[in-house]
Formats: structure tokens, sequence, C-alpha cells
DNA sequence: GCAGAATGACAAG
DNA sequence: TTGTCCTTCTGCG
């Protein structure tokens, strides 16, 4: 479920699976047949996330171009193990049936990765990936990320901080868990204007996404939770749970039950008391979305 | 079986 | 602000 977190992990397991390799494209659903031709047999070099967009560069300068939107899943599996490979297992690896609607399959004797019900499924040539990028705001998890941007949009804006932050335009990759998150994390009133907001109050909500969002990377789960953070930090969770290894199969598939426990601060606690305070979690729809905070922790100041 | 929800983003009015 | 699209899964009868 996809925030940017979801999107970086994703590129990772695409080119875990598939850099180097000439994987087989193809639209088991039907809706993506000519891109998918347009993609066939070239070799796939590079997948890259920018905010919630996925990029996979394949030889010629031809992309591939993914918005999972809000139901969308790429699940990337390896249906053969090393075994059959290295000559010790000589075991045929029948290839798994498309289950559902599979808009996209990419495909090599090994490894497959099949996408379901994204928003933006396209090909793109290198201008149109520019463009792209180059409406975004910057993105927490890159490391060449500007926050001075982001900062001039919020600083300058009369529009409430719970907007700005889920506008791509302005920062990328943040959407409705972390918004809320964050926010309570720093007890900053939602409706706050932009302009209203203290350049530290910033600096710090900045430095806690470029902390929060590798976490969720790994994991492959947003955490947000002061402990449940100190505890991944401290590498103090089951690590069987916790797929790193950039050559297991697991690193490729979601977490079959999360590493940690799934809880937030105020993320669908609606009428739940605030785990600080007591109060009742409220919630609204901002930006289009349910916005949920705790009106007297995040109170104005 | 079927409504409703879901970590998103648009266009139309 | 409302409607629309994308698909799967859950919970309720």
């Amino acid at each position: 479920m996809p925030e940017g977190h979801t999107l970086h992990r994703l590129a990772g397991s695409l080119n875990g699976a598939f850099a180097g390799t000439r994987p087989a494209v193809s639209s088991p659903q039907g809706r993506f047949v000519e891109g998918a031709a347009w993609l066939d047999g070239r070799t796939f070099l590079d997948a890259e996330a920018w905010g919630k967009h996925l990029f996979a560069e394949f030889s010629g300068e031809r992309y591939l171009h993914v918005h999972l939107g809000l139901i969308g899943s790429f699940d990337v599996t390896a249906y053969a193990p090393d075994a059959a490979f290295d000559g010790s297992d000589d075991t045929a690896y029948p290839i798994p049936p498309a289950v559902g609607a599979v808009r996209l399959r990419l495909l090599t004797p090994r490894h497959l990765a099949d996408l379901r019900g994204a928003t933006l499924c396209r090909t793109a040539t290198p201008e149109e990936v520019d463009a792209v990028v180059a409406r975004l705001g910057p993105d927490p998890l890159r490391p060449d990320a500007d926050p001075e941007r982001a900062w001039r949009r919020i600083s300058t804006s009369a529009r409430p901080i719970a907007d700005l932050l889920m506008d791509q335009a302005v920062l990328a990759g943040v959407g409705n868990v972390y918004r809320a998150e964050v926010l309570f994390r720093h007890r900053v009133d939602p409706f706050r204007p932009g302009r209203e907001l203290r350049r530290r109050t910033f600096d710090a909500i900045w430095a806690d996404l470029v902390l929060l969002l590798p976490i969720g990377v790994q994991l492959g789960q947003i955490v947000t939770m002061a402990d449940q953070v100190e505890d991944v930090l401290a590498g103090d969770y089951d690590p069987a749970l916790v797929p790193t290894s950039p050559t297991g199969v697991s690193a490729w598939r979601p977490n079959p039950h999360g590493a940690l426990e799934r809880r937030y601060y105020v993320y669908k606690r609606d009428g739940m008391p605030c785990l600080t305070c007591g109060s009742r979690v409220r919630t609204t729809v901002v930006a289009g979305r349910n916005l949920f905070w705790c009106g007297r922790c995040q109170r104005r100041r």
C-alpha cells in the first residue's frame, strides 16, 4: 500500500530480480499490450523511485512509468530458487499463472513481477520521465533532495500544513499515514497555515521523514511509534521477519504479517483515546483524504 | 453475494 | 467539492 517508501522498496526489489536481464514483458489482462511489446525482450537496466512514481529503464532509452495510486500493487516473486540454476536441482519450475487482473508481467526463468490496479502504467521517453520528476517536490528518500524547495512552498502558503504535506509538488512521497503520524509526532496543528509554521518545526519534520521513510523501505511497513522506531534502529526485532537480503526470495514480497505490530498514534484511530493525553482522536477530510489528529496535543500554539 | 474501504490523483462543475 | 478510475479484500447478511 503505497506511500513513497513502498515505491523505493519496490525499485530495489525490481533491481534485485531483473537488473541486467531481458525479461519477457506481457499484459495478461490485455490493457497494456502495446506498451508491453515496446519493452519486451529489452535489457532491464535500472528501476528508480521519485516520490510515489516508479521508473524502470530498459535498453534503448525506453522507460516504464508506474504509479500505484491508492490500490495498486506490484509483486515481485522468485518462483524458482537459486538451486535450480547451479545444477544442483533439475526440477522444472512451472511459471505461476497470472491471478486476477494483471496489467503487466515481467518474467525471467527465475523471477516474475505482476502489476495490478495501478492508476498509471505507461511507457515513457527520457524527456517524459524528466517532465514528471520536474513537477515533484523534494523526496526525503533521495540523498540529493533539497528541503529548501519544500520550505519555500510551505512558508509562503496559506494552505493548511496537512494539505501541503499531501501535495506531491511540495514534498514527494508522503501519503495519508505519514502525514497524520508526522504531524502528531511534532504536535503540529494540521490546520495551521504553512506560512505560520516555524522554521525549526519544518526542519524537525523533514528530519523525521528522513528518519522514518527509510525504516518504511527496510521493513515494507510504516513505523512511526517511538518505541517501535527505537526497536528498529536498535536492530532489536526478529530479523527473520525483516527480509533484507537482496537475493532472498522473501525480500521481494510484502512482509507476511508485518515485521512489527501495526499500530499508529492517530491514523485510523478516530474516536479512540489519544495515547498521550486521552483526548478523543478526531477525523475530517483534508486534501481529499481522511485526516486523523488529536485536538488537544496538536493545538495551535 | 455484495457493499464498502483502502497508505492516490485527476477532471469536471 | 464531487465524481471517477484502478483492484482486492473484509465484513456483514
